[in-house]
DNA sequence: AGAGCCTTCTAACAAATGTTAATGCCCGTC
DNA sequence: GACGGGCATTAACATTTGTTAGAAGGCTCT
């Protein structure tokens, strides 16, 4: 059931059976949500972690003109609300953007995980760090890059993502967001977020369809987007 | 001389004496850097996570055609790459902003502290964490805020930590970057981000000289951010 | 004081992006 | 099979933002 977890976790360095255990114990139990439900809201002071085990879920923050900004598309085996343990209020709420099936990790286990599994410990930490990194290059993307390589540099992410969690099906992967939830991850109008999208499809880098992407040409689209996975951290050391 | 970086940590929750020495004893040696030198290169793996004593440091990261962006701001008593401990490898540059002192905390040490005292790393680990707050912030202020209210956003933002580490004067703070520094912060031209600071002048709620901000009407800049501190964890609570 | 350099500020025009509105498509419900 | 709702797509036009160029201000060095 943490299979992905523990991928997700073990990308970065060796994960041992022993800690993996801890995991497990600290998970309390688990929970569906429809699309468009709150997983978090924000503004929450929560208990326990998020692990989505299946699904896609969503960081965003509304504006008081009811503009939406997605800050972070979380896939299986990402801890969505793990900052909340220490950050301890929401400041963001977290949506499923597709029907998610979800665990929850109790915040006095994630505790005890840091008073006694320093490995471990870190390796959430880090978790969150690439987190953090993501957010980077998210506001890199959106600051200086042109739309449609912000939107490359998108598909190249989470391919590389899900294909670390195995859920890529070749060199294709679901993405069921609509072009309007495209627009408020990208910060973009509905309009131009269509144009955007229409132009990646003429450079036939990628085909598009039934929410479905398939990478037609993965080296022009990781050109386009200046794509450099290295702030994801792929890379198995000792941490 | 760590009061900057205690101050900081201790906005979150408690510092004991004994946490303070042992974050004294990580600190091995400190250093200047001049406005423009890079006190990490992007790409390099270091040995050291750097704590600024005093200076104005950026995060960026460079594009193909010559883009820069701007990823955060580091004011005094932020550890500016101590994500690196864990990360290892950085996938972005750091850059002095104004004459940087710095000092230096081994990894070694740092790692030491993880394994040892698991409150203070829980307090390192929450720096990260709102590190990644804030970058989830400037991503909704790309996204979806005007460029007027992004700039409010940023000067709300910027008052509030330099506050923190008692680097505001009055109402005033030194904000040393110029326009086109500015620009490669909010992902702007130099033209409309000088456009953007009239505006900002104009509706007379900062005034803006000599590299120094003083905020005149901090209610109507709170509003036209729609600035909300919640992000930045400043309630001390357990953690 | 003058020369050079960086920075701020403006203008005029070009390009990108947003807005509003309309059309057609797909899909599930009755 | 008709109806209605959400979604994708397009068009026409408005607004924002970028580009290029230049003038003006301020600073340092001599």
């Amino acid at each position: 059931m943490l299979e992905s977890l523990y991928l997700n976790l073990a990308q970065h360095d060796a994960l041992s059976d022993a800690e993996k255990a801890l995991l497990a114990e600290a998970m309390t139990f688990e929970r569906h949500f429809a699309v468009g439900q709150d997983i978090v809201a924000s503004g929450a002071r929560p208990t326990h972690s998020t692990l989505i085990l299946d699904g896609l879920a969503a960081r965003y923050k509304v504006l008081e003109n009811g503009g939406r900004q997605f800050t972070s598309l979380q896939v299986p085996g990402d801890f969505v609300d793990l900052h909340a343990f220490l950050l301890k209020t929401m400041d963001h709420g977290i949506v499923a953007m597709s029907p998610c099936h979800v665990m929850f990790a109790d915040h006095s286990r994630l505790r005890a995980i840091t008073e006694e599994a320093p490995h471990l410990t870190r390796l959430l930490w880090l978790d969150t760090l690439v987190d953090g990194a993501i957010h980077r290059e998210w506001i890199v993307a959106m600051g200086r890059r042109s739309k449609t390589s912000h939107l490359a540099h998108l598909l190249c992410e989470l391919f590389v993502r899900l294909q670390v969690v195995q859920r890529t099906n070749g060199m294709s992967f679901h993405l069921p967001l609509s072009q309007a939830e495209l627009a408020d991850v990208l910060g973009l109008s509905v309009v131009h977020m269509n144009r955007v999208i229409g132009a990646l499809r003429k450079i036939g880098v990628v085909n598009w369809a039934n929410h479905t992407v398939t990478i037609l040409d993965w080296h022009r689209l990781q050109e386009i987007a200046e794509f450099d996975p290295t702030y994801l951290s792929l890379t198995r050391e000792p941490r």
